[in-house]
DNA sequence: ATCCCGATCA
DNA sequence: TGATCCGGAT
């Protein structure tokens, strides 16, 4: 059975679902230089997109290039990422935006190689700069896309946790041969993925494509299947203490930049797993310990 | 409770 | 390959 031949009418029908359909998003449409088409994509990581639209504004307007992060501090940078989460994120898109000054003149790499060597940049985030942004013919693979094709081509629901061999050659198959279309599948199929196709409760009756998809067809076999393993909880985690420790610290007044012992230890009684977090995210570079134990945000 | 347009380290 | 890292929304 030859996937591609399948592939056509949905592309077609999925590219006027897009035009007619896609979400506003201000990186769209060609809005944005590729830098900000990359700050966008890093922002999302992980984080919805409706979440990210007024960071990802407020944060273009500040730095508008890779030049002009490079030259901020790292306690604004940290600062401006606000609750966005992952605050590593905003280390690593600094230091991504100072090799990209530093090593590539201000300009982004268009290869593959290029991208996904710069810091924080994996394989989704190399791929999506290279179709979002220069519209090279590239197969973007995130979640979306792959519980999206393994449906409709499949029949199945995608689980496990990375990405398999058949579904990276499934992405490679059914994308578009011409660049352009392979642009707009990417995002069309990323974008029903997102807003109609969704992991639990797949709005189906609303589908561009419900009269092509083998999973509706065979009765939606395992739907609701859990993916990935169950998460972490968050309450009483180190990711709640050191997001508690780092959103003190942007909250600091203005003309104070330190926070003291006593007023890290009145952040959360367990003393053992507070310190545990202050360290760790000293290694990671989001804060400074001071000699009394106090801390703050790196200069 | 589970899901978000993942990347990185061990 | 698995664990870790944030936070908001449903």
């Amino acid at each position: 059975m030859n996937d591609l031949q399948h592939s056509e009418p949905v592309c077609r029908k999925l590219a006027a679902w897009w035009d007619a359909n896609a979400r506003d998003l201000p990186w769209r449409f060609g809005r944005a230089t590729p830098w900000g088409v990359l700050v966008s994509e890093v922002m999302s990581q992980q984080t919805q997109m409706s979440r990210v639209v007024p960071y990802w504004e407020t944060w273009m307007r500040a730095w508008p290039d890779a030049a002009a992060l490079a030259d901020a501090t790292t306690a604004e940078v940290i600062t401006a990422w606000g609750r966005l989460g992952y605050p590593r994120r905003a280390l690593r898109l600094q230091e991504c935006a100072r090799v990209v000054r530093d090593r590539y003149a201000d300009e982004l790499p268009r290869t593959y190689d290029g991208l996904i060597g710069l810091p924080g940049i994996g394989d989704y985030t190399a791929s999506a700069v290279l179709s979002f942004a220069f519209g090279e013919r590239i197969a973007v693979i995130d979640t979306n896309i792959r519980r999206v094709l393994s449906r409709v081509f499949r029949g199945a629901e995608s689980l496990g946790g990375a990405a398999t061999l058949a579904e990276r050659d499934l992405a490679n198959r059914v994308l578009p041969t011409d660049a352009a279309r392979s642009v707009t599948w990417n995002q069309s199929v990323m974008e029903l993925g997102a807003t109609v196709c969704t992991a639990k409760n797949p709005l189906c009756d609303e589908c561009p494509v419900r009269d092509d998809c083998t999973f509706l067809a065979a009765g939606r076999p395992g739907l609701g299947e859990r993916r990935t393993r169950p998460r972490q909880r968050f309450a009483g985690t180190d990711r709640q203490v050191r997001g508690l420790v780092l959103n003190a610290l942007r909250n600091l007044p203005a003309d104070e930049t330190v926070l003291t012992r006593a007023q890290v230890e009145s952040l959360w009684a367990d003393h053992i797993q507070l310190d545990k977090c202050v360290a760790s995210l000293d290694e990671d570079g989001l804060i400074e310990m001071l000699p009394g134990g106090g801390v703050r945000l790196p200069r």
